[in-house]
DNA sequence: CGGGGGTTTGAGTCCGTTCAAAATACGTGG
DNA sequence: CCACGTATTTTGAACGGACTCAAACCCCCG
């Protein structure tokens, strides 16, 4: 039922050939290409293989390319000026790593970790820059992906600029359930963490504590439930209403009980 | 001595022509396009005037294209869920704001207000679009301007998550330093505040009260001083400190006493 | 001189942090 | 399979930063 499950399935069965065959699939950049070049990114693409909490590439280095994610999930995580981590955002199989610092010319500016084990195609710097030449059709993808991510990183800014833990909770896991989420034939959506409460905690802006609390308050109303790395969601409205209200919670409270 | 007042002075001399001219002397896209592409730019292109207050266009419209800013501040404001205005991003002349949508084939997911008064330039889709296609370097200066802007929202969640706001005022008069601030021959760095002091707190994550208490400790640590929205810095390195060390302060303060 | 927008200050409260301890999960070797 | 040591997670209590509400203050302009 999720997108994820159909993902991940595609891209098993595929098995060594998942970089090419998944691409083709979903809204990834690739999947412009014509035969030839297709073939040009076929080979020269090396798959790689990490485990859960392998770093593939990390803060300062030079950028030797770009990654594609086949199946998994990686964060890229950055520190701040007192040297405490930030998680500034995830990554699902379908999209690319590394772009960022190849296109600004710049040194990695975060650490790409593999948040469970996970299938990566590299494809070094002068080959992207090749095909990008070569097909204006690619450079635009690369640049819709882009404006996407700066999307998604000025949401997280308005985000945690005013909502609580509690509601940033509840929006991450609104997001995660469309890529890790299975629903079953009640309605009721269940899904596994692939991150310690402490990546969690660097996700959102806040610790660890914080957010064993903040689970903690959202099991009590009765919105998601949490043993260990489970979490199921048993009505999806009321996790959405968590995110929109945040203010508006006492008000709706006041209201239910009159 | 600071780059922005040379800006400044070079588009002021070119009058109407500002955008042209500006855009061929800074690190701006269109100034890698050849003489017949930048003359079909320059006959599509609209020039416009904003006066301090005046949006140029609002979050939720259609994409009409981009905008480059030749002279003045722009500010891209977003509101949360429960209604609250963040500000994600200042935009300084010689960058293009709308790109963001543009690129995604979104509709605008921010307003864009003058901070002061302003000129822009206008260029529409469809012109952006065909010189985008025989362009594949003006694509490279696109995708390269989008890693930076990704590269600055995702250092402003690092320091949203984890800075007070203190540390984050000192951080960002690091920045507005560069486009608006004048030195004297003491070393003394004098800026005049395009904002006011609620937009600081939508900028900084704030609100109004809290920004006017940080504004009163750092001055009272003579870190800088604030007289309405006239800003000096008398020693920068001290200025540097307070966003770096952030919970060093108070082990710093200690050796200073013994 | 009297508004009115914007700014500053104060007092009280709440949320998130910090520090410390208990509890639970987990892998490893016996 | 169980016991044990370690790492992770959860809880508690106290503290602190930022928020709210409310009032005073400026400063510019009519």
């Amino acid at each position: 039922m999720s997108p994820a499950l159909v993902l991940d399935g595609a891209c098993q069965r595929h098995g060594q050939n998942a970089c090419r065959a998944c691409h083709g699939l979903h809204h990834d950049e690739w999947g412009v290409l014509d035969e030839r070049l297709r073939s040009r990114l076929n080979s020269a693409r090396v798959p790689q293989r990490y485990r859960a909490g392998d770093v593939v590439f990390s803060e300062g280095e030079p950028c030797q390319g770009v990654h594609c994610v086949d199946r998994g999930l990686l964060a890229l995580r950055k520190r701040d000026p007192s040297g405490r981590a930030v998680i500034v955002r995830l990554v699902p199989p379908g999209r690319t790593i590394g772009q960022r610092s190849f296109f600004g010319g710049e040194p990695r500016m975060a650490t790409a970790i593999a948040l469970v084990d996970s299938e990566l195609c590299h494809v070094d710097a002068s080959t992207v820059s090749s095909l990008l030449d070569e097909s204006p059709a690619l450079a635009r993808r690369f640049l819709a992906q882009g404006a996407r991510e700066l999307r998604e990183a000025e949401d997280a800014i308005v985000r945690t600029a005013h909502l609580p833990v509690r509601s940033r909770l509840a929006a991450l896991l609104v997001e995660l359930k469309d890529v890790l989420g299975s629903a079953d034939e009640e309605g009721c959506i269940s899904l596994h963490l692939p991150l310690t409460r402490e990546q969690l905690a660097e996700l959102l802006g806040a610790r660890r504590e914080t957010v064993a609390r903040a689970m903690r308050a959202l099991s009590d109303d009765d919105v998601a439930s949490f043993q260990g790395r489970a979490v199921t969601i048993g009505d999806l409205d009321v996790l959405l209403d968590e995110v929109e209200s945040s203010s508006d919670r006492e008000s709706t409270r006041s209201a239910a009980w009159s």
